[in-house]
DNA sequence: TTATAAAATTAGGTATACCTAATTTTATAA
DNA sequence: TTATAAAATTAGGTATACCTAATTTTATAA
């Protein structure tokens, strides 16, 4: 059995090691988890030890597969809190997040699966990212970003990437959810910005970083 | 905000409290919570200096108001989550506590009024204890138990003292749930046990540490 | 190639919440 | 009243999960 702490860090793990490109490193993890870089050398020795990581000075951390496992035990108790949150306790969007980061840490045997029993057994959270079955499958993410859209072309939002409240609250002031249709109209070639509109309605400009943040599907 | 073990101590001091005639020592404590003596020494002085416990040689523990809010408000949630356990993860009796031992300690400012909303204003709990409302306020528990009784009387079960899941598995080999009638024939004059019969059933003995943890409304 | 910046690590420290063993205080019984 | 048992406390210790400051290693740029 894992830890609290030792929870949170196979999560950034995970996650750190999904995005394409990214060394998991001392640095990023730390970054991910606002902790000292010091601190999570100890957690790596301590994981390490665990045999849930691998560590490799030049590819640095890598799950092993009993860490994979772990992992995705958490994740996916999150993303069912998350639906639970949002479906039975009526929380919006923005908040749920920081609500099953807590939730997650519950450690009873089959809590996770009478939860997904009582919801239904949902495939997506509320975010747009799969929830592992029991056995750990999940459904492929998305991954094509509307930065990565064709001009003239309608997307469906499938996920957001970013889940900080900052992002969804700007989503909800632009009535984008899960499911919103989305026309790329315009990529400024100066910075990358595009200009779509969003359910028919009259275009608007929003950032590059704004676009690589939806996942469209 | 107290941490996960002032939690502990906090409730833990809230229901020695309620029991007549038991002093809050130290050692009362430590047995409560399986901690050692010199452990409890050290939380006394820090939830003293948090001013949420008074602390007097002679009197043994007590808490402030400030305590008595904070002890109410983790019962309350304990009580709403083994409703949510039972009545919508389909949990056996004996199963809600230990898993609410670790829900109660979820703080997120307004979790329980949802979950209490979700659940339609339970008042009291799976065991017959009250749910404390989110100002505090809460029916009056059951006080009277079955060992207390007079011969040939029923007895409608309000609540159970013991939530061990000893007594609770024991409870169900019986059939008895909150509800049941159980009539009172006779207390054995050498051990206090009594005869009752569960439901117009035919007779059967129990012991008067039974009788004591049933409590009758 | 070498200077410099960035990343990783080590050394040593902290608060929390426990512990054991020894000692002191208080309660109980002869 | 005094011996003894029980309860409470003190002293000193541990593991966890962090930290800062200093040092070492690695990467990057001139």
């Amino acid at each position: 059995m894992n830890t609290f702490s030792e929870e949170n860090y196979l999560k950034s793990i995970y996650r750190l090691s999904q995005l394409a490109g990214v060394k998991v490193s001392t640095s990023a993890i730390a970054d991910a988890l606002g902790n000292n870089p010091a601190s999570v050398v100890d957690m790596i020795r301590k994981l390490s030890d665990k045999q849930l990581i691998e560590y490799d000075k030049k590819k640095g951390v890598k799950l092993t597969p009993q860490g994979q496992k772990d992992a995705i035990q958490i994740v996916r108790k999150h993303r069912l809190w998350e639906v639970f949150l949002l479906e039975k306790l009526a929380y919006r969007w923005d908040e749920i997040h920081d609500i099953a980061e807590e939730l997650e840490h519950i450690k009873h045997p089959d809590l996770a699966d009478r939860l997904e029993h009582f919801l239904n057994y949902p495939e997506y959270d509320p975010h747009g990212d799969p929830i592992p079955k029991a056995n750990g499958k999940m459904a492929k993410p998305f991954s094509a970003t509307l930065a990565d859209g064709k001009i003239r072309t309608i997307y469906r939002v499938g996920a957001v990437r970013d889940t900080s409240s900052a992002f969804l609250q700007y989503l909800h002031k632009l009535g984008i959810t899960i499911g919103t249709q989305i026309k790329l109209h315009e990529k400024i070639a100066f910075d990358q910005s595009l200009v779509i509109s969003i359910d028919g309605a009259d275009p608007v400009t929003v950032s590059q970083k704004f676009g690589e943040n939806i996942l469209t599907s």
